[in-house]
DNA sequence: TTTAAAATGATAGTAATACTATCTCATATA
DNA sequence: TATATGAGATAGTATTACTATCATTTTAAA
């Protein structure tokens, strides 16, 4: 059985749809590529142009400017993600263990499977790490918001503060936790390879110990 | 009495130190207008030289680039919220009532006091939660690390590890806890603003309802 | 008070960035 | 066969992010 993953995205995210065509599916991924090698302030269409074969006037047909495709790269990341702990957490009833599974989702490494051809998980992931929050922290926020830009992003946080909610009713911040769940798994590792002082696991730089503090501090803030 | 604050700078901030002549001043004080005015991606150094009245060149000759005027405007920040908190926390001997005034000086609004007269510190508040953690999430951030030019957060950050092992000496996470305190304090307060739903404060938007969600995060965390 | 150094202003110029516009051509589809 | 779509090629513009030079003013030391 072999299964193609497609992800709905917004309109509002692209010109035109990077999915349905060769040179489309080219640009996210050789975007994914670029930005991770060089950082997204580096990373121009014109270069991006190049290493496919194309033109920048070619890339803009598919998105306004290199804000938006990151906008895209996101939101198909959060997809993606919420796809992924809907899998993983189908057929468990038991709340603390999702809670777990999900922290595991959100801080371990990513192994880039073969849902997707053009999108290369794992790269991907770590672009989220880096420069995700750049997404979002524009003068521009709260028209891209009303865009539904975000989407993806506050689904997954509904569905955490869900579990929540499912461990402990009376818990007054679901959706704040849940947030700080999402955004510290990612930023005590980005700080753990590259700020190692501003945490706790500089000597060893796993994972799993971000993993390991989340879950203290998620399970003692709601039981 | 009249006292006047002065920060003690690293001098790999800057190329000219700005605090000891009248076009350095200036340049500190139209940067934190403008930046917070037009965002850090719209603002240039043309404009900063046209509101002061004088040239791009002339800006140039105190910093390299606009990446490394923010990251001077964050680590004089953290210097200056550093003074506050140990100000602040003078003669406290309860931890718990340390921590209590630190989330406070973290999350809550600031008012503009005169201890600087070029410096805004309410409008540069507003500017370290929407723009400082660009400062850190680029591709050189090791090296600008190794210049030491994240001194004042990781200070900061020390600080408040300390606290938190006083509250409790076998706590295992200080650092991390630290620094997801100062990340949240901020994260939280630009959610509730331009992202609410990822918070549950969108309702009434009140810094104080922050300041509540951290302190039940961390005092659960740590007792 | 003189003098040298430091700071600033004025001007000019370059390479790269972030676009927009237009025209052609191949291909697919109806 | 007509038509729409996707993509390549080329050109052009405004802005950004700098660097270099030189003249003038301000300041601080001798």
């Amino acid at each position: 059985m072999e299964l193609q993953l497609q992800i709905k995205m917004n309109e509002k995210l692209f010109v035109r749809n990077p999915e349905q065509t060769d040179l489309g599916r080219k640009i996210i991924q050789n975007s994914i590529q670029l930005i991770h090698e060089h950082g997204f302030e580096a990373f121009t269409f014109k270069k991006l142009a190049e290493v496919i074969g194309s033109t920048e006037a070619g890339i803009y047909r598919y998105f306004e400017n290199k804000h938006r495709l990151l906008i895209y790269l996101t939101a198909w990341y959060w997809s993606w993600l919420e796809f992924r702990v809907t899998f993983h957490l189908n057929n468990i009833s038991d709340p603390a263990i999702k809670l777990k599974k999900l922290i595991q989702l959100l801080a371990a490494n990513v192994v880039d499977d073969d849902t997707t051809i053009y999108v290369n998980e794992s790269l991907l992931h770590q672009i989220i790490i880096a420069e995700g929050s750049k997404a979002y922290l524009t003068k521009h926020v709260s028209e891209d918001n009303k865009d539904q830009l975000f989407k993806p992003y506050k689904d997954l946080c509904t569905i955490i503060s869900g579990i929540i909610l499912e461990y402990n009713p009376a818990y007054t911040h679901p959706r704040s936790l849940a947030s700080t769940i999402i955004e510290m798994a990612h930023l005590q590792v980005f700080f753990m390879h590259h700020l190692p002082s501003l945490t706790d696991f500089g000597d060893c730089k796993d994972e799993q110990l971000v993993v390991q503090f989340l879950e203290d501090l998620v399970f003692c803030s709601i039981r």
